[in-house]
Order: C-alpha cells, then sequence, then structure tokens
RNA sequence: GCGGGUGUAGCUCAGUUGGUUAGAGCGCUGGCCUGUCACGCCAGAGGCCGCGGGUUCGAGUCCCGUCACUCGCGCCA
C-alpha cells in the first residue's frame, strides 16, 4: 500500500464499502462526541468524513491534533445508516473508520480559518496566503484561471498559432509605462528593462516568418494599483499574425474571447457578434472607450440648450461659450427616489470624481405637460427643459444629471455618472457577458501638459490611410487600425495592425518628435529587421488575469493571482521587496542615494 | 504625490449624548452529550480599543498628528 493514500478525499464510494483504504489530507473541521470523534478530511479533490472510535490508540491524539493539521488515516470504508448519509457531499454516502493514524504536520495556531467562507483582512490573506489558497473559493478561482489559461491555449493552437517565449530581460522603451529596471553586472552602469510587453519580439517574429504566434505572457509596468489592475505584473493572451488585415484578426480572436467565456460561463450569456463601436461613438455615448454596454442608458449631448436666449445657468453656459461642452446623464425611473438620492450622487462626484458637482432636473408631469424640477431647474425655461428630456428620450418619472467642462473632463465625470447612476439604480443587467470591439482609435493625442503631438496608443500602429495620411492629414484627425475587446466596462485588449514599412515608422514617429536618430537608437532592432522584408501583420493581446476575474465574478484581480502582491507593490508573503546585502550592490556597481527621511 | 473608507480578543463584528469591571459569534482550553456533518450544552482563558499627542474630573467614543490596509485620482504608448 502506497505510504499516504490509496484514494483521493472525493473518490470513495458506496461501491468501496468494505475496503481497507489509506487517506491523507488537512483536518478540515472536527465532531465530537461521547461514542465517535468525526474528522472531515479534506485534500484537493474533496471531503471524506473519517470516523475514530475511542477504543483507538490514537483516539486522544486526533482529538488535539488542531485543525489545518496534515494527517494520514488508513481504515475500513463503512456505510452509513441510511439517517447518517449526507446528501450535500459526494462521499455521504460512505465514511473511512481510522484503524491506524499518522500526524504528518500538526498545524499552528492559525491566524485565519480555512473553514467557512467569512471574509478576511486582506494583508492578513496576502501574509499566510498559502492559508487562504486552501480556503473553497480562491482555491476554486485559481483551479479557474488554470483551466481557462489551457482553453485559451488549446484555441489557439487549433487555430494554426505556435507559442514561443521571449526574453524576460530586455531593453527599455522610451514608451509607455515605467520600466522595472535590473543592474547589469557585467556591463556596469547599464540596465536591462522588464518587458512592458512582448510588443517588438512578436513583430520581430512575425518578420522571422513565423505567420501565428501566441503567448501566455508575464508582462512588467511600475505603475500604481488599482482593483482591476494588479501592481508590476501580469498575463497577457499576446498573438501576432501575418499577412492579416484587422478584419482577420477579428475573426480568428472573437471566437476565442467568445468561446472561452461561453465554456466557463457558468449560466452566464455570451452575446455574439461582438459589436463595433468606433471611439468617437464610444466618447460621446458612454463618456469613455470600455463601455459597460450592460447599463441601458446612454450619454447625451446637451451643449447647444444652454447658449439658448432664456437659459439662466452662466456657469454652464460660460463653459459651453469658451468650447467645453455639457453631456446628459440619464437617471431612469427616478420619480419614487428621495432628495437624498440626488445629493449622494453630487457628493460622489465631488468626493470621486474631484469635480465641481453634478446638477440635476427631475421631470415630472405638470398642468402644462412635462416640467423640470430640482435645485437647478428654475434657470431654464420649460420648453428647453421639454426639448432637452426629448432629445435624451426621457419623460416624466425621469431625471438627468449634468456634467460640463473641457470635452475630456466632461466625458470623464459623465462616463463615471453613468456607471455610478446605474449602479445605485440597481440598472445593470446581471449574468451576461456583453463584449465589444472600440475601433478607430485616434493615431495621436494633443499632450497638453507637454504642449505636443503624442501618440495616443502604440506607436506602431499602422495609421488608417498609411503615409498619404501621415504627410497630408492633421495628426489630430489621423485614426489607427487600433482597436480594443471591452467587457462590461472592462478593457480586456487592445491590438492594432502595425506599421511594417520603414518610411512610414520614421513619419509616424517623426509626427510625435522623434528624429530619425532616436528612433535609431531606441527602437534598433525593429526598425533594422523592418529593412529586410516586413510582412504586413497585427495582433492582439488579451489580459490573462481580467478574462479570469469577469469569468470567477472577482470584485479584485488579487482574487485571481496566486501569489500577488498588494497594492504598495509588496510581497508581505515573501518580504519583498528588500534591501539586499551591500555586496550584491558592488557586484552591480551601484551606490544607494536615498531620500532624506529614510537615510 | 493627492482624496475617501477602515483599524476594538487569533478571526468576524457590536459598543448609545464622553460616564461602573469593554461585549457577542467563530476558533482555543476543560467538562458534558448514543452518529455528527454550521452538531448541541456548561465553564474558562484570551484586550496597549493601530500608534503618539491633546481636550476633559473622566476618552474605544471628541480634536490633531502618524502608521497599516483598502478604494479612487494622478499614472497606465
Amino acid at each position: 500500500m502506497h505510504i499516504y493514500r490509496t484514494h483521493n478525499c472525493n473518490e470513495l464510494r458506496a461501491a468501496n464499502i468494505g475496503e481497507t483504504v489509506k487517506l491523507s489530507g488537512w483536518i478540515h473541521s472536527k465532531r465530537e462526541h461521547p461514542n465517535a470523534l468525526f474528522i472531515d478530511l479534506r485534500d484537493h479533490y474533496g471531503i471524506t468524513q473519517v470516523v475514530v472510535y475511542p477504543v483507538a490508540s490514537f483516539f486522544e491524539s486526533l482529538k488535539r491534533c488542531p485543525l489545518e493539521s496534515v494527517i494520514t488515516i488508513t481504515g475500513e470504508v463503512l456505510a452509513r445508516d441510511d439517517m447518517a448519509i449526507n446528501k450535500n457531499r459526494a462521499t455521504g454516502e460512505i465514511e473511512l473508520r481510522a484503524d491506524e493514524a499518522i500526524i504528518e504536520n500538526a498545524s499552528a495556531k492559525l491566524p485565519l480559518p480555512i473553514a467557512g467562507d467569512q471574509e478576511y483582512p486582506e494583508d492578513i490573506r496576502l501574509r499566510h496566503r498559502y492559508l487562504d489558497l486552501r480556503r473553497e473559493k480562491l482555491h476554486n478561482n485559481i483551479i479557474l484561471r488554470s483551466n481557462v489559461i489551457s482553453s485559451l491555449r488549446k484555441r489557439m493552437i487549433d487555430q494554426g498559432f505556435m507559442e514561443f517565449q521571449t526574453p524576460i530581460l530586455t531593453a527599455s522603451s522610451p514608451e509607455g509605462a515605467r520600466d522595472f529596471l535590473v543592474p547589469s553586472r557585467l556591463n556596469p552602469g547599464q540596465f536591462y528593462a522588464l518587458p512592458q510587453a512582448p510588443q517588438q519580439f512578436k513583430q520581430l517574429l512575425m518578420v522571422a516568418g513565423f505567420d501565428k504566434y501566441f503567448q501566455i505572457a508575464p508582462c512588467f509596468r511600475d505603475e500604481d494599483a488599482r482593483a482591476d489592475r494588479s501592481p508590476g505584473e501580469f498575463y497577457q493572451l499576446d498573438i501576432e499574425m501575418s499577412f492579416a488585415t484587422q478584419e482577420d484578426v477579428f475573426q480568428a480572436i472573437e471566437p476565442v474571447m467568445a468561446g472561452v467565456f461561453e465554456e466557463f460561463a457558468d449560466g452566464r450569456t455570451v452575446e455574439t457578434p461582438f459589436p463595433r463601436i468606433p471611439y468617437k461613438e464610444s466618447m460621446e455615448k458612454y463618456g469613455n472607450d470600455k463601455p459597460d454596454l450592460r447599463i441601458p442608458f446612454e450619454l447625451c449631448n446637451v451643449s447647444e440648450f444652454f447658449t439658448e436666449e432664456g437659459v439662466e445657468f452662466k456657469a454652464f453656459k460660460s463653459i459651453v461659450e469658451s468650447g467645453g461642452m455639457v453631456q446628459a446623464i440619464p437617471a431612469p425611473c427616478t420619480a419614487d427616489k428621495p432628495r437624498s438620492f440626488f445629493d449622494k450622487l453630487n457628493k460622489w462626484a465631488q468626493k470621486e470624481m474631484q469635480a465641481p458637482g453634478l446638477g440635476y432636473i427631475r421631470l415630472e408631469d405638470g398642468e402644462n405637460g412635462l416640467e423640470g424640477k430640482g435645485p437647478i431647474a428654475k434657470f431654464f425655461p420649460q420648453d428647453v427643459i421639454r426639448r432637452m428630456a426629448a432629445k435624451a428620450g426621457l419623460g416624466a418619472g425621469d431625471a438627468m444629471f449634468f456634467s460640463a467642462g473641457k470635452a475630456g473632463d466632461a466625458y470623464k465625470l459623465a462616463g463615471a455618472a453613468r456607471a455610478e447612476v446605474a449602479k445605485q439604480l440597481g440598472l445593470i443587467e446581471e449574468n451576461v457577458f456583453k463584449f465589444c470591439w472600440i475601433v478607430d482609435f485616434p493615431m495621436y493625442v494633443w499632450d497638453e501638459d507637454n504642449k505636443k503631438v503624442d501618440f495616443s496608443h502604440n506607436p506602431f500602429s499602422m495609421p488608417q490611410g498609411g503615409m498619404d495620411a501621415l504627410k497630408n492629414k492633421d495628426p489630430l484627425d489621423i485614426l489607427a487600425y487600433q482597436y480594443d475587446i471591452v467587457c462590461n466596462g472592462i478593457e480586456l485588449s487592445s491590438g492594432a495592425i502595425r506599421n511594417h514599412q520603414v518610411d512610414g515608422m520614421y513619419k509616424a514617429f517623426e509626427i510625435a518628435g522623434y528624429s530619425h536618430d532616436v528612433v535609431d537608437k531606441e527602437f534598433a532592432g525593429m526598425i533594422n529587421a523592418f529593412k529586410y522584408g516586413a510582412p504586413p501583420h497585427g495582433g492582439i493581446a488579451p489580459g490573462v488575469d481580467r478574462i479570469v476575474m469577469l469569468l470567477a465574478g472577482a470584485e479584485n484581480i488579487r482574487e485571481v493571482i496566486v501569489f500577488p502582491m498588494n497594492q504598495q507593490a509588496q510581497d508581505l508573503m515573501m518580504n519583498a521587496p528588500a534591501e539586499v546585502d551591500p555586496k550584491q550592490l558592488r557586484e552591480l556597481h551601484l551606490r544607494l542615494d536615498l531620500p532624506k527621511d529614510l537615510k
């Protein structure tokens, strides 16, 4: 007999009654009775009840053995009396009588309980991640993650994609997020950077003729955390394909995404095909480029009404007159909401969005038809309110909030307010995954801080109209073959058809202020490669952690990462980051120059 | 870097307008209970009320500062 087990803890059934078997696992719970001690023995697979009778020599030691100790039990599989069958458990028809017992490793006092689904402080959970991972919910999330990744791999391989590993120690890139740097011992004063994504490598694989590449790729960006953004590192399903148009990428990837979501939907629906929304339309209707299509209402531009004669709302009027805009955020069916509902949203805008506030008008049936009510309604002639409501598709019993400012600010507040209003009103559709493609991103944006034109997304993207557009159009009017996949308001991936011509690359970078020499230096690998026959190519990179997060229904990305860091990018379990031995610093030719308060 | 929230027993939480000895559940220890499976019953141990100042006759409670965790803003081609 194997020294640890003949079966796992989710294997024994009525058919095994009478067999002598061995199980190993953790003590999940204990119930002590005068005639018997019951132990729920748990492993990765499930739970089996062990019964220990007082005649056993080890009765006392098992009785005192703490929860979460690892034990090995040998004994006979017994049938349970009809009355004692536990129908909630796969192994509930039987139990294992302990004839021999070994305590493999007794547990110390637990910093957090394993059984049950109570919530616990995250720092304790992270410090003792190995314990938290024993708990059912997290354990299942991680199993789901593994299954999702297998499924993604299979779907890609079935389509003829090949998986390659790309370097982790690579060169810093001047674009994008802050890099993580690694000092070079052999090259004093020089640094590697961890890849923010294998962007250039995957394009070089296309130049190398591999045609279809994918990788479950680790990506490193030194940026601050969010609920849906793990600090430091995350994984992408990185994809690139040669001789592909934007449409080819969509045809290849949409079935992978829809398929994997359907596979693990567990009763939730996935709507296909994914609607395609131009970036500009998304900003206008949803206030951002990651719309949550589960929300059943859209924003409405009402700027035109604020300059009409008779409208006395000076603050917004002057904003519109100086080139700004006003977005209306519908709040349907709010007739029965108390004043506090509106106050609360106003406070939310001030606190969370650091906005001046969120004005609103309530719409009611009055003597002469639709009437506007609320603190700012008096600044508007009633016919303006009626026309404004009509444009926003609202009627009696509804309300509308207003977001005003420069286009960017107005959209931003309106988009966030749309989500907040929907949340407060319980109007977000449940049990559905609503995807969309966002297409036609602008190639460039105006960088107000540095007073220059900058890339809006990926500098390697192909501008729509190609070289002609780069040469002859206003850079801010050029669109790119650049696209995102969004699901339920979460940006899942972004991708693009790449600019594969050397001249086009130089020109595109020149517009963003990068000289020929700088491009040669910073993007040496790629620009050189493109001189030797680069195929047209494009790709995309869905975020694996976010896919799993959506499928797991997790509120927080750390719930789907095995060993995550906290918001301050610290690994509380491994104590990283940490100071290092001075000898290590000397080898790397580094000397510390810490801020005063840390010296 | 900035703003919000939280911090009371190993864990989850309650704690009134500032007023006796800071409570409950889970867990732990001991005892009881004829088969439990969220077992039940009795008893017990366990508290720098995050930390430091202040106001007050008196602070878990009010004020200031600080730390930790978290959510958001900035950041994220």
